[in-house]
Formats: structure tokens, C-alpha cells, sequence
RNA sequence: GCGCCCAUAGCUCAGCCGGUAGAGCAAUCGCCUUUUAAGCGACAGGUCGCAGGUUCGAACCCUGCUGGGCGCACCA
């Protein structure tokens, strides 16, 4: 919408000034600068026995708040640390006050010092020597914060627009610099997943993103082309067949932290690209993998949140072991009274019609299309606390193995928490002939029109034919846990720059919009 | 893909029943040597998202388009 390299009357103005700056012999991009201390530890350094006679600092960082008054100026820098005041006083500074006259908001700059306080008790750098490390030629959209007599605050300007703030992430992170924090807890909880799996002898594996077959979900692709091979190649939708293909190759215990592509719909919790962890254990059924998951998890959330008791949304949340656990089928009985194996389509059908969902779309409702309408209107709602919901009928779940005891079953659980799925995992498939049924049966969905049906892949067929220990994987979806973590309800929220459609006027490439 | 809502100055917003736009902050200029929303004064800044239509006249009403938000659908 806006021509990004459109100048409004106040670019040119700042761009009037570095023409100023550079005919004053003052580079406006400078090279370096060596600082001895951060903001914050600028003001813890501060203590009142110093008097007038702080240490000398070096500091840097970007102008946050400018007060000039003639012959005298205060600024506030702004580092990754946080801010400090600067006091810059004509007379003391002579050479150098052209350069002082010409700072905006924004630019950065390094200064030299001695710390104090001011008349108004706030710990400050009374500046001996300024430098300008780079000049902003364009305003950042900042608010201002105006504390009232009676401690209510109000906030004049600022950037909220959620547009910008997503397409200009780094106007958003350096307006809002509380926002970094929540990627510092993602950062934190991927570091604690790998501490957790390498503890445990795992090793962190890297498979292909381009495969000529996708595979492992039930999804649609995005598609690209290799020209040498001249021949179509598939962003991948999950890790999940060739870490199996480790398996059985003898690595036996593998994960990978990742990036998956999905090509359907972005809303609150979908964005085209996101993180996937996965990992695979030889000689483990989904029970064992069932107490990893819920030990990694209150390990991520007593490592990033300091402690097993949150409220998100709302919800008071107990991650302290052991979680809750509730067969599929039995849990939805105790809710609606309906057995899922034992009950006709019709019954649930007219469940389903119950639950607010249009007649029309509950006639076509068939097998575990069905299953899930009923699970994700009588269960699903009440799994507020971690809840793992097991064993899920057949139809629900192509990849997983039949129940050791009851062959309508897979061994399959995933973890709730707060309603939403965190984690999905099986005892894995590992019979050759029975994956190649499945595939020849996804092949005849995709004939009959089921574009998300996947391919036969009869390399990893031919995988499974060497033999596949018995095996528990896991996928746990990144972006979702650090939702929880940081209380987002949106996933844009979790992703540093989430996937947006092109702004600009697109009116330039003529007849791309009206060809369906 | 469908529905509802939104788009006005660099930012945040106001603009009633149609009469061609306003405020605060930011900017520019002047004054100000301990301020912190600094203050005081002055001056600028807009193709009202884009394209049509209705009308003597459109930011405002209608249609289409673009982008966004929320919900639904799709989807783990």
C-alpha cells in the first residue's frame, strides 16, 4: 500500500541533515565502537556513595527519547539491555555540538561519560564525547507514554496497526522491545529440547526439505522444480519417514528441529512454514514415549516459566507430573454417552448436529471425519489440564500401529493442553506389507479426488522389508508450545516474520487475479 | 474459499443527516545550561487504500478491486 521507498516530508529532512553531517566531515555510518558496559549494567553500577564522581562509561545505543534545550540536551539510548539517560551540555562538548544539533530520534550513537545522578534522582552519563554510529533516515513509529498526577497512564501515538507491526517486524521489535523477550523463551525451550534428547543418547539428525515425494502427513504441498534434474521436488510436511528410514539404518535414537510446509489456509495457529520436532526411539512403544513427552514438557515450562502453575487464557494450568490420561473412547463416552466403536453413523451424526454444526455439513460426514466432529465437541473442549487422550480408533489414524489388545485401536496418544494439540505420537507402523496396504488404500483415495491422500513411496516400503525395530516417535509442534509458554493466541505472535501476502499494488501484473 | 469489520498527515485517531479535512505526538524554525509526555511561540504536513458509479457537490452513499483483522471452512 505504501511505496516503501516513498519519502515523506520528514525522511527528507533527516536525509537534508546526514548532507549536513558528511559536508561537517562526519561519516554517518561509522565502523565500530567499543563500549564498556550495557545500559542496564550502566545503572547497576550506580551507587550513591560515587557522589559526583562516577566511573567513566562507554555506551551506545539507539536515541529513544530526545529533550533539547538550547545550549542543553537530554537523550535516552536504548540497547538490547534496556535504556539510560545522557546529558550533553553545550559548553563541554564545543567541537563536537554541530553533530549534537543534528541527532535525531533513532540514530544510534556512542558516547563517552561519567556517571551521575540528576536533580531528579535518575542515574545518567554525563557526556564528554559523542559519536554517531548510524543515522535513521526514517522515523520509527514510536508512542509516547505520559505517566498522569494520579499514576493512570496514556499512550499517545505508537505502532498498533498489525499489519505494519507484522510486515515491519523490526520496527515492531525495536518499538516494542518487551515483544524480544518471548523469542528469547522460544529460544530457550529449543535449547532445553536439545539438552533433554542429547542427555538421553539421542542424535540430532538433518533430513531433506526437497523430496520428490512428500509424505508423513496427511497435507497439501508446496511444489518447486529442479531444473537440472528437470523434475518437480516437494517441501516436505513432515520429518517423519526418513527419520524411520534412520531407524532402521541403526541410528536408534534420532530428532530433528525443523522446518515443515504446509499449502492450506494461515489463521491463529497455522502459518505456512513452522517448527517440528520429531523423535524416534527404537525398542520404544508409545508408552515410553508418552512419559518423555511429559517430562520434556514440565521440563520446558520449569525451565522457562519458573515453576509448573500458569494461567493462560484465563485457565489456571498444572503441569506437575503425572498428566491426566483418558482413552479416546472411553473418554468421550463419559462426556456424551456415545461409543464411538459400537455406535452407528447416525447417532453420532445427530450428536453432532446437536453441537451447532450445519445440517448440511453433518450429512456428508463419514468414518473418522465423523470420529473427529464427535471428539472435537465432547472431549476435546475439557482437556483444559495436560491431558494425553489415547488410543484412537483406526480410522482416525493411517500411520499408527494396531492396539496390541484391541485390533479397532491404534497405539497412539497426543497431549492437550488448554484444548489445543501439542503433541501427536504412535507406537510406529512397522509392517512392510500392512504400509504398503495403506498406501495402495491412500492411492485410491487420491484417485477418487483426495488431494491430501499421500503417495505410495515404495523406497520406504522397501525401508520397512530390512526390518524396523519396534519404535515410539513423537511430533511436537514448537510454535504451539511457546504459544502456551508466552500466552499468545496467535502464532504470528511466536514467529519472528510471519507469512503475509506481498503489500504493494499488484495491479502491475495483469490478468494473475481473474483466472479462475 | 465464505461471512463480518477495518483502511483519513510519519504515528495514534476525530470528522454528525453528503457541502472538497482536523487534533495530539513526531517534523521544521525561534527561545530556553538538570529535563524526562520537557516548556513557550511560529510554521509546515493529506490524490481521505485503488478504480468506477450516483449526485450540482463524495472521506461520507453504491459497485468492484487491493491489503489487513476477526470468525467459519480447510487443516494437526
Amino acid at each position: 500500500m505504501i511505496d516503501p521507498l516513498e519519502r515523506s516530508y520528514i525522511e527528507t529532512a533527516r536525509r537534508e541533515k546526514r548532507a549536513r553531517l558528511e559536508a561537517l566531515g562526519i561519516r554517518p555510518f561509522a565502523y565500530r565502537f567499543e563500549r564498556s558496559h550495557s545500559a542496564a549494567a550502566v545503572v547497576a553500577l550506580w551507587d550513591d556513595a560515587m557522589g559526583d564522581a562516577g566511573p567513566q562509561v562507554r555506551i551506545a545505543g539507539r536515541i529513544a527519547a530526545l529533550r533539547g534545550q538550547g545550549k542543553t540536551m537530554f537523550a535516552h539510548l536504548e540497547d538490547g539491555s534496556g535504556r539510560i539517560q545522557i546529558y550533553l551540555k553545550r559548553d563541554q562538548l564545543e567541537p563536537a555540538w554541530p553533530l549534537v544539533e543534528l541527532l535525531d530520534l533513532d540514530d544510534h550513537i556512542g558516547v563517552t561519560g561519567r556517571l551521575f545522578r540528576t536533580r531528579t534522582g535518575e542515574v545518567s552519563v554525563w557526556v564528554a564525547a559523542v559519536e554517531l554510529l548510524a543515522k535513521s533516515l526514517r522515523s520509527l513509529p514510536r508512542g509516547k507514554v505520559e505517566k498522569l498526577a494520579d499514576g493512570s497512564t496514556v499512550v499517545h501515538g505508537g505502532l498498533t496497526d498489525p499489519e505494519v507491526r507484522y510486515r515491519q517486524r523490526y520496527a515492531d521489535f525495536a518499538v516494542h522491545p518487551e515483544l524480544r523477550d518471548d523469542f528469547r523463551t522460544r529460544a530457550r525451550a529449543i535449547a532445553f529440547v536439545r539438552r533433554f534428547l542429547d542427555a538421553r543418547g539421542y542424535l540430532e539428525v538433518e533430513t531433506p526439505v526437497l523430496q520428490p515425494l512428500y509424505g508423513g502427513a496427511a497435507a497439501r504441498p508446496f511444489v518447486t522444480h529442479h531444473n537440472a534434474l528437470d523434475m518437480p521436488l516437494y517441501l516436505r510436511i513432515a520429518d517423519e519417514l526418513y527419520l524411520k528410514r534412520l531407524i532402521v539404518g541403526g541410528f536408534e535414537r534420532v530428532y530433528e528441529i525443523g522446518h515443515d510446509f504446509r499449502n492450506e489456509g494461515m489463521d491463529r495457529t497455522h502459518n505456512p512454514e513452522f517448527t517440528m520436532l520429531e523423535w524416534y526411539q527404537a525398542y520404544a512403544d508409545y508408552i515410553d514415549m508418552l512419559e518423555m513427552v511429559q517430562e520434556m514438557v514440565s521440563g520446558i515450562v520449569q525451565e522457562c516459566l519458573g515453576g509448573l502453575e500458569h494461567v493462560r487464557h484465563g485457565v489456571p494450568l498444572n503441569f506437575a507430573p503425572p498428566y491426566r490420561r483418558v482413552s479416546f473412547c472411553e473418554g468421550i463416552k463419559a462426556v456424551c454417552g456415545i461409543d464411538v466403536l459400537t455406535a452407528s453413523e447416525e447417532e453420532m451424526r445427530a450428536f453432532v448436529a446437536t453441537q451447532g454444526e450445519s445440517l448440511e455439513a453433518v450429512r456428508t460426514m463419514s468414518g473418522g471425519r465423523l470420529l473427529d466432529e464427535v471428539f472435537k465437541h465432547s472431549l476435546e473442549p475439557r482437556l483444559a489440564q495436560p491431558t494425553f487422550v489415547l488410543d484412537y480408533p483406526k480410522a482416525l489414524s493411517p500411520l499408527a500401529k494396531t492396539h496390541r489388545d484391541d485390533a479397532r485401536l491404534t497405539e497412539r496418544f497426543e497431549l492437550f493442553v488448554n484444548g489445543t494439540e501439542l503433541a501427536n505420537a504412535f507406537s510406529e507402523l512397522n509392517d512392510p506389507d500392512d504400509q504398503r496396504a495403506r498406501f495402495e488404500d491412500q492411492g485410491r483415495q487420491r484417485e477418487a479426488g483426495d488431494e491430501e491422500a499421500q503417495q505410495m513411496d515404495a523406497d520406504y516400503v522397501r525401508a520397512l522389508e530390512y526390518g524396523m525395530p519396534p519404535t515410539g516417535g513423537v511430533g511436537l509442534g514448537i510454535d504451539r508450545l511457546v504459544m502456551l509458554l508466552t500466552d499468545h493466541s496467535s502464532i504470528r505472535d511466536v514467529i519472528l516474520f510471519p507469512a503475509m501476502r506481498p503489500e504493494g499494488d499488484r495491479r502491475a501484473s495483469p490478468d494473475a487475479d481473474d483466472a479462475g
